[in-house]
DNA sequence: AGCACGCCGACT
DNA sequence: GTCGGCGTGCTC
């Protein structure tokens, strides 16, 4: 029998949602085996790709039942063995699927078992030496191969192929009689050339170049960097500075954005200043390409990656910083799938690198500015714009008596009138598309809300449709009430559509730019609209979200902020943090270049202690109040939070699911007394979620708080194994979010 | 996740 | 009597 022959045992990650490894047998004689590397599996009736994880190891499974691995993928390992750690603290820290987390590290291209890689190392010929004789010899006897013999010895650091046949087409054969010949030898390129580096970039100014070198001063040892800079304040450019002196270093920089982020302008401008040294890992690369980039940057041949949240598990060879652009963003955070936060998994990276991580942003998030009050990051300031703009002042429009046209109070309409008079621009911020939120009927009450979710449907009136903002579902409009036939139905609340409608009416005449999910289908139109914003006439621009951050529109000298008071009194934790955030990244949109900018931010709530303090512009006065109220509820960043999500198709099954890994938790955690962890954890729950029927399924939850962390983290490593092997049925989903986003 | 297995309804 | 529906459980 086969397995009497010699064999170890070895641990293998699998792409499965389980959070164990699979073990299984390789010849003892397979010394090469190498943690990181792939090796196709049996697996049940069909083969799977696993990753070595641990060889020479033992199993709790009787050897006779382990299986032999069919095949070794990789000569070398795929993985290296900082980005293993870093996969096996996330599996740990995040409670996720451990084969799912490393697999999450590789290029989609990797995961699958059949596909030839393509190499992508760079080959150079060089000339080796030559003689005078041997040189005379060749002219006189072969003409095209010291013709090709030339080529090469005119480049002083050599050619590669393609490169000679561009200017010796079919060059083969003499390469390859030249290679006979010892004439010239093919080297294999592993870094790249930095004597070509001379990026193009602006003089940094005094505030800008003071935190350049103190960020510069930490170079080659961990430390992490807060860089609160105003909008226009030139971050940027401190980025690129940083960038090139990492480049000079032969070492590389990975440079995250969020999704919002990465635009052809921002793509543009890292071009601009690092030309081809720069890779770009945009949303349209197919599995080849991002394959490719991948690859580039992990054989250390381009030293900057541009990308966003997963391009921070890009492979690297001599990684010298991390950098992330608007850090605050929640795009960073991985909701589906493997749930990680990409700016914590970066700043782990960092310090299992030992190398420096900015991260930098005009409004940092509560966490961050709580590590900077406890010392652990470095804060820095950038308080000037750039190109001399003034920061905008910011007015809080109290609108609590004031009757509203169109959803502005008449104060407002007139200072839009007075900066369209002007030939300048005005931006309308409104998150929230469609023409109304709400449509009900008057007679009996009867209200328009999706048959999949607990929600309102909302009314677009250029489809006359009522549309589903959480599932997508649509119905007619009808012109009576479905309940009572009564023709008495009503419309309330505005939308962007219907405020681009009402605009029209009251500024006529006036270009109007829309912006949003509905007039946006794609990257183009949103370039389109921007293109057409930036040609400077006066216009109207409304928008959602999608406008908020991070684009340079020259001409606007007014930002209008409406219903944003849904969020003072929402109940949601980080709701006064994101419209803090939200009222000063839009308002940072005007006055950039030379014109003075204003902010209206229209409100019921005038005398609201965030309404107060947001006029005085000072995000970390805001911010620090912010965390002072947080403080006093015990909310994170000084507490921390572990929920448990269910989801199924009646809300009984979820609440009872939850209430089976309740009882688990609860046991544990009673009995662990070693530890000293009862009573430090609270566990909340199960409830119904916030809004609780979505898409069809109903969605529970269980929390879990501590301000012990690793009381917490102690209870979930017992517990989970218990909870996993609690029977569950497939209609039934369960997850779990380690420092979820919402409560 | 995917696939095999198993236990009940409508078909040659 | 079987074909196949999908609900359940396991994978080294």
């Amino acid at each position: 029998m086969k397995k009497q022959s010699k064999y170890q045992i070895a641990k293998f990650a699998l792409e499965l949602p389980v959070y164990h490894l699979f073990d299984y047998l390789i010849e003892a004689s397979d010394e090469e085996a190498q943690a990181g590397q792939r090796y196709l599996l049996p697996f049940i009736s069909r083969f799977k790709v696993g990753l070595l994880i641990e060889k020479n190891t033992t199993s709790k499974i009787d050897p006779e039942k382990l299986r032999f691995v069919t095949k070794k993928l990789d000569q070398q390992p795929q993985l290296s063995s900082h980005l293993q750690q870093l996969a096996a603290w996330m599996a740990e820290y995040y409670l996720q699927a451990i084969g799912e987390v490393y697999f999450q590290c590789l290029p989609r291209l990797l995961r699958k078992k059949s596909s030839k890689l393509p190499d992508n190392r760079i080959k150079i010929w060089q000339v080796k030496e030559i003689n005078q004789p041997d040189r005379l010899k060749l002219r006189n006897k072969s003409l095209k191969q010291h013709e090709v013999l030339q080529i090469i010895e005119q480049s002083p650091t050599g050619l590669s192929q393609e490169v000679i046949r561009k200017i010796f087409p079919a060059c083969q054969t003499q390469i390859k009689a030249l290679e006979k010949k010892q004439l010239i030898k093919e080297i294999i390129i592993d870094r790249f050339d930095v004597t070509n580096v001379k990026p193009d970039l602006y003089q940094l100014q005094d505030e800008q170049q003071q935190v350049y070198q103190n960020i510069s001063k930490t170079d080659g040892q961990f430390c992490v960097h807060i860089l609160q800079g105003i909008t226009g304040s030139g971050k940027t450019e401190v980025y690129f500075h940083l960038i090139k002196d990492q480049i000079r270093q032969n070492k590389q920089v990975i440079y995250l954005v969020p999704e919002i982020g990465l635009t052809p302008q921002l793509i543009k401008r890292t071009s601009r200043a690092f030309g081809d040294l720069a890779l770009i890992s945009h949303s349209g690369l197919s599995d080849i390409q991002r394959y490719k980039a991948w690859d580039q940057f992990r054989l250390g041949l381009k030293p900057v990656l541009l990308g966003t949240r997963s391009s921070v598990f890009s492979e690297t060879k001599n990684l010298g910083l991390i950098i992330i652009d608007e850090e605050h963003d929640s795009s960073f955070r991985q909701q589906d799938g493997i749930r990680y936060h990409a700016r914590d998994v970066a700043i782990k990276r960092a310090q299992l690198l030992k190398i420096p991580i900015l991260l930098g942003t005009a409004t940092p998030s509560l966490e961050s500015l709580n590590n900077v009050n406890k010392l652990h990051y470095r804060l820095h300031h950038l308080n000037q714009r750039q190109g001399g703009g003034q920061t905008p002042i910011i007015q809080i429009l109290d609108i609590s008596k004031s009757y509203l046209q169109a959803g502005l109070a008449a104060e407002l309409i007139e200072q839009i009138r007075q900066q369209l008079k002007q030939g300048n621009q005005v931006l309308i911020y409104l998150n929230r598309r469609g023409f109304a939120p709400v449509v009900h009927c008057h007679e009996c009450g009867w209200m328009a809300s999706c048959q999949q979710c607990d929600a309102k449907m909302t009314l677009h009136q250029s489809v006359n449709q009522l549309i589903c903002h959480h599932c997508g579902s649509r119905s007619q409009l009808f012109a009576r009430c479905p309940s009572c036939n009564s023709g008495d139905i009503k419309h309330y609340g505005i939308g962007t559509e219907q405020l681009e409608l009402s605009l029209s009416e009251l500024f006529e005449g006036v270009d109007i730019i829309r912006i949003d999910r509905d007039t946006i289908k794609n990257k183009n139109d949103f370039e389109t609209r921007l293109q057409q914003i930036q040609s400077g006439k006066a216009a109207i621009i409304i928008g959602t979200q999608m406008i908020a951050k991070g684009h340079d529109y020259a001409n606007i000298t007014l930002v209008a902020v409406l219903e944003s008071d849904q969020a003072l009194y929402s109940g949601q934790y980080r709701a006064s943090e994101r419209l803090a955030q939200t009222i000063l990244q839009v308002s940072g949109r005007a006055g950039r270049a030379n014109k003075v900018g204003k902010a209206i931010v229209q409100t019921r709530f005038a005398d609201h202690p965030l309404m107060l303090s947001i006029t005085t512009q000072d995000y970390s006065d805001i911010a620090q109040q912010i965390l002072l109220e947080r403080k006093q509820f015990a909310f994170p960043p000084y507490s921390r939070v572990v929920i448990f999500r269910a989801d199924a198709t009646e809300l009984e099954k979820a609440i009872n699911k939850l209430d089976e890994i309740k009882k688990v938790l609860q046991q544990i955690n009673s009995g662990d007394r070693t530890n000293g962890n009862s009573g430090k954890i609270s566990i909340l729950g199960p409830v119904p979620a916030i809004m609780s029927k979505r898409i069809g399924r109903y969605r529970a939850q269980l929390s879990l708080i501590s301000n012990d962390f690793s009381a917490l983290r102690s209870l979930l490593k017992m517990a989970l194994p218990e909870i996993v092997k609690l029977k569950i049925s497939k209609q039934l989903k369960w997850q779990v979010d380690v420092d979820p986003f919402d409560l």
